[in-house]
RNA sequence: GGAGAGGUAGCGAAGUCCGGCCGUAACGCGCUCGACUCGAAAUCGAGUUAUGGGUUCAUAGCCCAUACGUGGGUUCGAAUCCCACCCUCUCCGCCA
């Protein structure tokens, strides 16, 4: 959410920055409505002080023996007049807040026009492709012939776009929770959270999921309960409607938890394999920090993730997303997409998004620095550190051989009892 | 799921029966500043909620409004009376 005496003063920095997001959004109506919701509360709150003050006579009045009939009969029309004034006031904030909610945040400067995924700009490559002298297969194969996927399964137990994994598959995948665990809280200073994976509407709005993109998640029927679709979201909630001291900042959280998405509007898209589930696996940082220090820690949390793929040997490419495949709560987003043989391209595997205040003025996210009275809206990112299917994919293709057995990257083999090729039997 | 108790500032807690200078909210703790001290402790003094609107260059000051778990209701006036809901704790039941 933007804040509103920004809107107010900045109306023509607004119009542009949707446009340059191909949003659709009507800032001219957002006038209309700011204008009259003032003047409405200016209006009923010249009655309340009104009434209070009159009140406090007929008290005294009465204490004193007199009489405050006359007082008495004027308040009770005040107070009609209040009353259709507030409920005036309650519909005109309500349209405000609709609209407010709809809108999403401003791009940086330092992200490039665009209009979807097509135009993001690579920033640079790490690494090299693996050579291969033979045809590379794609993971679902590779992983199917190993036993470790069983697409069929999943599909009986829940339908599409779920998997079982099984033997060295699921242990794999703990694996990689574990390292990617263990990196980010033992050598970048995160602090392993496990937070509820059902949360509520509140929660869903103030990470920006809500009301928008209700669609793409995963109720709980008869219930105000939703899956959640990132750690972010429970995690970034950690401090929701909280006013944290300057010291305590920044704050560096990681999670690994079951990511559900309904994956509505993406038929068609990725119907094989891993890379598109309804559930699957994350590990995930959060971090609240001071606006002045946010930048810097979107590189840095950017880099922390980079670690994972650099230890596994991984080839992958940094892109920064252009204004049209931003996401509505991010002002920038690095992605880091992966290199995967089997299907000779570059896939997403993390996502590194800086929010600024957006989710903070949603969520109510404050802090106070020493000696200051006014409270501020910290800072909100959050990335992948990585997606943990993904990752699996990714290793599964890179690694794979020619007779179809797949040697395990150096860093997972003491998460792996020593481990050192998965072979077919 | 059943019975009971409770939800007031950063924390603890008074006020609720009997509505009215009790919300810049008693009292205690914490925190900040100052005094005392070589320094510290102790002691003494002062300060210490947030949001919205207006004014303003100002997110400085000042004025006003709102908020006592949440949402309604009664009333000139609600922390206080009435209704519904949420959460926490204790006991019982169930349970990994």
């Amino acid at each position: 959410m933007l804040d509103l005496k920004f809107i107010r003063k900045n109306l023509d920095v607004v119009r542009e920055a949707l446009t340059r997001r191909r949003a659709k959004v009507d800032v001219d109506a957002f006038s209309v409505l700011d204008e009259r919701r003032r003047e409405l509360i200016t209006e009923t709150e010249a009655l309340k002080a009104e009434r209070n003050t009159v009140s406090k006579d007929v008290g005294l009045r009465k204490k004193a023996g007199e009489d405050a009939a006359d007082l008495v009969a004027r308040m009770g029309e005040v107070g009609e007049r209040i009353k259709a004034l507030d409920e005036e006031l309650r519909l005109v904030d309500e349209q405000v807040n609709d609209w407010l909610v709809s809108v999403p945040n401003i791009p940086h400067s330092s992200v490039q026009d665009g209009r979807d995924d097509s135009d993001n700009a690579e920033v640079f490559r790490w690494g090299k492709a693996p050579e291969f002298d033979f045809d590379p297969k794609e993971h679902w194969e590779l992983g199917t012939a190993l036993g470790g996927l069983d697409f069929e399964r999943g599909a009986k137990l829940a339908g599409s776009r779920f998997v079982v994994y099984r033997g060295w598959a699921a242990r794999l995948e703990r694996a990689l929770a574990s390292f990617m665990l263990d990196v980010q809280t033992t050598e970048h200073g995160y602090l392993e959270i496990m937070p509820p994976v059902i949360v509520n509407r509140e929660t869903m709005t103030a990470t920006g999921q809500l009301p928008k993109f209700e669609a793409d998640l995963f109720k709980l029927e008869g219930t105000d309960y939703y899956l959640i679709p990132t750690a972010e979201v429970p995690v970034t909630n950690l401090h929701r409607d909280e006013t944290l001291p300057e010291d305590d900042l920044p704050l560096k959280y990681t999670a690994w938890t079951p990511c559900f998405r309904s994956e509505a509007g993406s038929y068609g898209k990725d119907t094989k394999g891993l890379i598109r589930m309804h559930q699957f696996q994350k590990v995930e940082m959060v971090r609240f920090e001071k606006p002045e220090n946010s930048y810097a820690a979107l590189e840095e949390m950017r880099e922390h993730a980079e670690t994972i793929l650099k230890r596994l040997g991984l080839h992958y490419r940094v892109v920064n997303l252009c204004t049209g495949d931003l996401g509505f709560s991010a002002t920038k987003t690095y992605d880091l997409e992966v290199w995967l043989p089997g299907q000779d391209k570059f896939r997403e595997i993390s996502s590194c998004s800086n929010c600024e205040d957006f989710q903070a003025r949603r969520g109510g996210i404050r802090f106070k620095r020493k000696g200051e009275k006014k409270t501020e809206l910290v800072h909100t990112l959050n990335g992948s550190g990585l997606a943990v299917g993904r990752t699996l994919v990714a290793v599964l293709e890179n690694y794979q051989q020619a007779d179809g057995s797949v040697v395990i990257p150096e860093a997972l083999r003491p998460y792996m009892g020593g481990l050192e090729i998965l072979t077919p039997e």
